[in-house]
RNA sequence: GGAGUGGUAGUUCAGUUGGCUAGAAUACCGGCCUGUCACGCCGGGGGUCGCGGGUUCGAGUCCCGUCCACUCCGCCA
């Protein structure tokens, strides 16, 4: 006999005296017999009350929504004709014999079943939320990722190496979380915004095969796949290159969707170039999913009247790109104007289209108020080289790069989803051939675009510094169904390649020294070549669970205004922990934060 | 910093061009019922319509401000 149960509820249970413990889901007392239904782990328990037992009649009688409840009792099938058959659950119960309430409970904030809770109930009364089977499940497939990918790593002579928490303030990235020392007054240290830097050193301490599941943070706004502290799954590799560190990783994603998901991945996962998915998806993460691609036609539109277009063909950082929707042309006018304000957001100006209804008929079969302006000979090569068919409907962008890429980029996913174009299925793939550097039209300078520690293409120094522009990098991303899950590079392992660096960005020696003057020193002392990748733990469960929201694999996840509506965390702290600190708030912002 | 959506019983929502004594479902409380499984039936309690101002004879509804949540842009090396 068991004392204690909290498995699966199986027919494998029949006839057993078993101890349960869980929350009562609901009341059903019906005459004489009180039903309740017992949300244990991994399975649902109908617990019946005896009446001829009138200790334990009584206590079931007070049970409410949400009691904890310890019941003994024997497991049985529900007597014969009893069961109604066009009903398929409830075919094992329990008779309790003794009950205990462990704890009441205030009627719940909200139900449990109820599928439509406002976050913000959730998010308050978090641990409730949790309680909820779909929740319970996220959390668990969590674990059982960490546990795949760790025993994977572990497996593969990979060693889990700790990072500090309480490390230095970077001048670039993200904002740093800061946090005050008391011994150094008027100093600060950072959070981590992720552990580059450390996980470098010991590729030349000596570590070659380092990881670790570690949260990072990042001060800046928050998004459906964004919280201000995450988890990451840090990897880095010392004498590796680009190519074998990208295999054993396929080789990790592929053991992890097989053991978790029960999916066979394809191998080896595609490679795209940066460039090449600007140019055909107008993203570097796109979702292959969508079978919809963006066709240049910026040759075409050199030559035509049309300023709209044959402006933005003629200038060399623009662009003009067609996004043929299949059967697009069903779409209203409304519809088509709700595009054109979609893309508005990406700074697109306007978003002229072509309704193909028949493309047979140039003059008559085609709809659009851009018509006029283009030749029957550049229609019909628009028509030709988009692929058209009849019923379909073309989209242009022509603007810079940037602002056509991310318009159409961002229509494209849009209309597969709204279309319901969408393969299902994983498709990931591989970008690589990144740019080194990226122009910052703010600051008028050259930023990093992985980081600054990645590895440029080039041998010599010299020749990253004569060619900022065009220098691309050892640097790749993992993307999944559409989501950057993670990115990595061959790092710089020689200390005048990493001042060269340095020096394209701006960063004068001084600052150099003083910022990473402990990196710059440990690249002197025989520093391996090295090389790592780093997966967002929590987008990646997100994809798993089919989660709508990176809140939903986070147990305590933060607001859109990073504050915690659990703890009411951030708080204001005590003039007296301030004054060891020897920190003022000045007083605006030291007012009481405010909740309705 | 910017754009959008939402905020009305515990919860999810409805609430017409301003006429409301603010409804429904569910939850909750009481009663009835010995096989329910979204049980059923009868009855009951429950609202500062996010908050503050304004317009109006009259505001859940219109205007201004503000707070909160969410989505997106910027930002996220």
């Amino acid at each position: 006999m068991r004392t204690h149960y909290c498995g699966q509820v199986t027919e494998k249970l029949i006839g057993r005296e078993i101890s349960v413990c869980g929350w009562v889901n609901r009341r059903r007392d019906h005459g004489g017999i009180i039903f309740i239904d017992l949300r244990d782990l991994g399975g649902i328990l109908q617990v019946v009350f005896d009446p001829d037992t009138p200790e334990i009649f009584q206590v079931a009688e007070q049970v409410r929504n949400e009691y904890v409840l310890h019941v003994k009792g024997q497991v049985r099938t529900r007597p014969k004709g009893t069961v109604n058959a066009d009903v398929p659950t409830g075919n094992i119960e329990m008779l309790a014999k003794s009950m205990k309430v462990l704890n009441e409970s205030d009627t719940p904030p909200f139900q449990l079943d109820d599928e439509d809770v406002h976050e913000e109930s959730r998010l308050r009364y978090r641990y409730i939320d949790l309680r909820r089977p779909f929740m319970q499940k996220r959390i668990q497939t969590k674990a059982s990722v960490i546990r795949a990918l760790r025993s994977f790593l572990d497996n593969h002579g990979f060693m889990d190496i700790e990072t500090p928490m309480l490390t230095k303030a970077t001048p670039e990235g993200a904002r740093d979380y800061l946090v005050p020392s008391r011994t150094q007054s008027g100093s600060f240290f950072a959070l981590p915004q992720s552990p580059q830097l450390f996980k470098q050193l010991l590729m030349m301490s000596g570590f070659d095969r380092y990881y670790q599941i570690v949260r990072c943070f990042r001060d800046e706004d928050l998004r459906a796949d964004r919280q201000p502290e995450f988890t990451q799954l840090d990897i880095e590799t010392s004498f590796m290159n680009e190519a074998d560190i990208m295999s054993e990783m396929e080789d990790m994603m592929c053991n992890l969707f097989d053991e978790i998901c029960n999916v066979k991945l394809e191998r080896p996962f595609p490679r795209m170039s940066y460039a090449d998915a600007m140019y055909r998806f107008g993203s570097d993460k796109p979702d292959l999913r969508i079978p919809l691609e963006l066709i240049d036609i910026t040759e075409l539109m050199k030559n035509v009247g049309f300023k709209v277009f044959s402006g933005p063909a003629n200038d060399e950082a623009s662009r003009v790109a067609v996004l043929r929707l299949p059967q697009g042309s069903s779409l209203t006018r409304k519809e088509i104007d709700d595009c054109t304000e979609f893309v508005s957001q990406y700074g697109a100006k306007g978003l002229a289209y072509i309704k193909c209804n028949d493309i047979s008929n140039i003059s008559d079969g085609l709809q659009s108020p851009i018509l006029k302006f283009l030749s029957a000979d550049v229609i019909q090569q628009i028509i030709t080289q988009s692929n058209a068919e009849n019923g379909d409907l073309l989209f242009f962008g022509a603007d810079k790069k940037e602002i056509v890429n991310a318009a159409l980029g961002a229509l494209r996913v849009k209309s597969g989803h709204d279309l319901k174009l969408l393969k299902s299925g994983w498709r990931p793939l591989w970008i690589v051939e990144f740019p080194m550097f990226e122009w910052d039209k703010d600051t008028k300078r050259w930023s990093a675009l992985h980081h600054p520690f990645t590895a440029p293409t080039c041998e010599r120094p010299q020749d990253l510094i004569d060619n900022p522009d065009t220098m691309s990098s050892l640097a790749y991303d993992m993307v999944l169904n559409g989501m950057e899950v993670g990115g990595g590079s061959v790092r710089i392992h020689k200390p005048d390649m990493q001042t060269a660096v340095f020096e394209v960005l701006q960063i004068s020696k001084r600052d150099a020294q003083e910022k990473f003057g402990f990196l710059l020193r440990a690249l002197r002392y025989g520093a391996p070549p090295h090389g790592g990748i780093a997966f967002g733990l929590d987008r990646l469960v997100m994809l798993m669970t089919g989660s709508p929201s990176i809140r939903d694999v986070i147990p305590f996840p933060k607001t859109q205004n990073a504050t915690c509506l659990l703890t009411e965390a951030p708080t204001t702290v005590d003039e007296r922990q301030l004054k060891e600190l020897n920190i003022k708030i000045r007083s605006k912002a030291h007012s009481k934060p405010r909740h309705n």
